[in-house]
DNA sequence: CTGTTAGCGCATTCAG
DNA sequence: CTGAATGCGCTAACAG
C-alpha cells in the first residue's frame, strides 16, 4: 500500500500529465474540476503522499522547524513544548529537536546553530531558554534566518523577537500577597544575580516593599542558585538570625529553592506556615503535592510556547514583518521592529502562607505558640 | 557567507567536476589526495554544507528519526529524551518530534503514524510510552519500517523490538526491602490493572511476599490511578482500617501516588516513617526533595533511552538484523527475532521507611508509641 | 583517477 | 485548461 508510489504513477492512473496532478494537488485554480476530482480520488485510493524531500528541494523551502531546548529534565520546558508541539502539528510543519544537554556546552551549541544555518534544513528556529548560547543567535539574525527567543536569563538581543514571563510583576504580586497577610520582615532568596530573571524578580520584590513603605533590609536578601541546596543554605542563614531579626516570611525565587527552605525549616523544628510563610516561583508540577502545598507564582509556559511558535510560523511565511497583537486577529498593524512580548504570571495560593495577627511583636508570637503547644 | 552555495560553486572554484567534489566529500578512495585536500579546503573556506534535502532525494534515505512522545509533562520522559537527544546528536541524524498530547488521542495518533509511513520523511520511529497508540505500530512493522518501542503499558507486540524496565524485579526489591525492615502487613497501591506495568509490579510484590512466607491479604491491595489523588484515596481506605488490620508499610506503584499517601497520612495525623513506612516507584526528580525524602524504585530511563535509540539506529542501517548484547560490542551473534530488553531498576533508600522492632504485635507497637509520645 | 550524464520526485515555466 | 520540458542539488554509474 505505502510502497513507493510517486506523482508519475498517479498521472498514469489518471490519464493526465504530472503537471496536472501537481496542479490538482496544490489547489491551483486552472484545472478542470472533473479532472481534479478524479485525480484526488486516485490519490486517496493509492494512499499517495507527496515526497516532502522532493518538494523541499524544488521549492527551496523547508517544512521543518528547529527547536532548541535546554536540559529537558527541567519540568517547565515540558509544559512549553507541549503547547508548541500541539500547534506545530496542527500546521504543515514538523519539529526538529535540538537539545543543549550537560555534555555539549557553549561550544557545541555554536556548532548546532552553525549547522542549522548552513544546511538550511529547517525554516526557522525557536530557541527556548538557551542560557549562554543565546549569544550565538545574532549570527542567525544576520543571515535573516527566522528566530524567536524564549528567555529569561539574558537581556533582550537587538532584532530578535523575544517572549518571556513578567518576572518583575510576578515577584511583585508574591511579595504584595505576603505584605497583605501582615508580614513585614520578608526575606528574598534570589537566583544567581548574573541572570536577568533574578534581577527582575528582585525588582518586583523591591517594588512591593517600597509601595508598602517597608524598608529593604539587606540582611534578608540572599543569593541562591535556583536549586534546592541553595535554598536550603540561604534558609539556614535566615533561620539562624536572632528571633527579632528573623523573617516571618520568605519569598524564594524558584520552587526548587522553596523546597530547600521547607527542608531547612523542618531541620530547625519550624513549621510552615505556622512559624514561617513561604512563596515560591515557577509552579512546578510537584509543588501542588508538597506537604504543605506550596503557594507560588505560576509562569505562563503554555501561553509563552504558543505565542513563540505562532510568531515564528508567521515570521517564516512573512519574513521581516511582525504582527503586533494577538495572532488570531491578523489585521493588525505590521511592524518592522522585533516584538518583545511579556506574559503575565499568576499567584497560586495554597498552604504555605499564614495571615499574621494585626500587631506582630516578639512576645505576642511566643504567646500564641505557647497556647497552641 | 552562508548564502546559498552549492556543489557546482565548489567545483568551479576548485577547477574540478562536481563528481570529484562529491567523491572528495564522501571519502571515496579513488580521488587524488592533492585534489581532495584542495577541495576540502575550499569547502571549509566557503562554509559549504551539502543540502541534506538533495542528498535525501537522490539517495532515497533520510537522516531524520521520528520520536513519538507522550505528554511531555510527565517528568520521566524528559530524562529518557535527554539521553536519546545526546546520542542522536552525536550521530548524523536529527530528531523529528511528534507528541501525542491530550487533544490528539488515539485517532490522531493513527494519522501521525500514517504520515510517518507515507511520507517516509524519516528513516525510523522511536515510540516512547505510546499508551493505546501502540496498536498502530504493527502497521509500520508490516511495511518493514524500523520501529523501536519503549513501553510498559501493553503486552509486547510480535516483531517489534521492545525496551522496558524490570518492573517486576523493582517491585520485588521494594517489597523485600520492607520485609527486611520487619514489616509484615504491607499494602500495595496499584496502578490501573489494565496496564501491563501494574500487573508486573503486582507480581513482584507477590513474589517477595511469597518468598518470605507472608500470606497475601487482599484487603491490603488497592487499585489506584498512578496519580496523587488515587494514592490519597487508597491510603485513606487503608488508614481507616482497624489498627490491627492496618498496614505498617505501603508500597505505592508510583511516586505520584506515594505523594498522595503522604498527604493522606498527614490528614490522619500519622507520621511517615514513624507510623507508616512508604516506598514509591519511578523516582521522580522531586521525590528526593519531599518531606521526608521518598524511598523509591528508580527506573533506568537514561539507559532505556540509550538502548532504544542505539537499537533503532542500528536497525536503520542494518534492516531486519538485531544485535544481541551491548551495542558497543558489535561482534555479537545477529538474530532475526525482535529483541526484548529489560533493564534493571534500583532501590533508592531515603527517609520514608523505618525498621520495625523485632516482634511486631499490636501491644508492643502501642507501647513504643506511648514511650515516644 | 576524473569528467559526463542520468535521474531522485516534484513544481513550474512555456507552449499549445 | 493541459502536456512537455526544465531544473532544484546531489549521487552514482559509466566512460574516458
Amino acid at each position: 500500500m505505502a510502497e513507493k508510489i510517486n506523482i508519475q504513477d498517479i498521472a498514469r492512473l489518471a490519464n493526465v500529465s504530472t503537471g496536472t496532478v501537481s496542479r490538482a494537488l496544490n489547489n491551483k485554480p486552472d484545472v478542470n474540476p472533473e479532472t481534479r476530482e478524479r485525480i484526488l480520488r486516485i490519490v486517496e485510493e493509492q494512499g499517495y503522499v507527496p515526497s516532502s524531500t522532493a518538494i523541499g528541494l524544488v521549492s527551496g523551502r523547508s517544512r521543518l522547524i528547529s527547536v532548541l531546548v535546554p536540559a529537558l529534565t527541567w519540568p517547565l520546558v515540558s509544559e512549553l513544548m507541549l503547547k508548541v508541539a500541539e500547534i506545530v502539528e496542527a500546521s504543515s510543519y514538523e519539529i526538529v529537536l535540538y537539545s543543549i544537554s550537560s555534555s555539549n556546552h557553549l561550544r557545541d551549541c555554536g556548532k548546532v546553530i552553525d549547522r542549522i544555518l548552513a544546511t538550511r534544513m529547517t525554516a526557522g528556529l525557536l530557541a527556548i531558554f538557551p542560557g549562554q548560547s543565546a549569544q550565538h543567535l545574532t549570527q542567525l539574525q544576520r543571515h535573516s534566518f527566522p528566530v524567536v527567543l524564549v528567555d529569561d536569563q539574558n537581556p533582550p538581543i537587538e532584532g530578535i523577537p523575544w517572549i518571556g514571563a513578567d518576572n518583575r510583576g510576578g515577584a511583585y504580586e508574591a511579595t504584595r500577597y505576603l505584605i497583605g497577610l501582615g508580614h513585614q520582615r520578608i526575606a528574598c532568596i534570589q537566583g544567581p544575580m548574573k541572570y536577568k530573571v533574578s534581577n527582575d524578580r528582585y525588582q518586583g520584590y523591591k517594588d512591593a516593599l517600597q509601595e508598602a513603605g517597608i524598608p529593604l533590609d539587606p540582611a534578608l536578601v540572599l543569593e541562591g542558585d535556583f536549586m534546592p541546596v541553595g535554598g536550603n543554605k540561604c534558609a539556614r542563614t535566615l533561620l539562624t538570625l536572632p528571633k527579632a531579626e528573623r523573617p516571618t516570611a520568605i519569598f524564594a525565587q524558584s520552587d526548587l529553592m522553596a523546597y530547600g527552605v521547607m527542608s531547612a525549616a523542618s531541620e530547625f523544628g519550624l513549621s510552615i506556615p505556622k512559624d514561617i510563610s513561604l512563596v515560591g516561583f515557577d509552579d512546578n508540577p510537584s509543588s501542588a503535592h508538597m506537604q504543605p502545598a506550596l503557594t507560588t507564582i505560576q509562569q505562563p509556559f503554555g501561553a509563552m510556547g504558543q505565542q513563540a511558535i505562532e510568531l515564528l510560523l508567521q515570521l517564516i511565511e512573512q519574513p521581516r514583518l511582525y504582527y503586533q497583537g494577538p495572532y488570531e486577529n491578523k489585521r493588525q498593524i505590521l511592524s518592522e521592529h522585533a516584538p518583545r512580548i511579556q506574559l503575565p504570571t499568576s499567584l497560586m495560593i495554597r498552604d504555605t502562607c499564614r495571615k499574621l495577627p494585626k500587631r506582630v511583636s516578639h512576645t505576642s508570637y511566643r504567646h500564641k505558640q505557647a497556647m497552641s503547644g
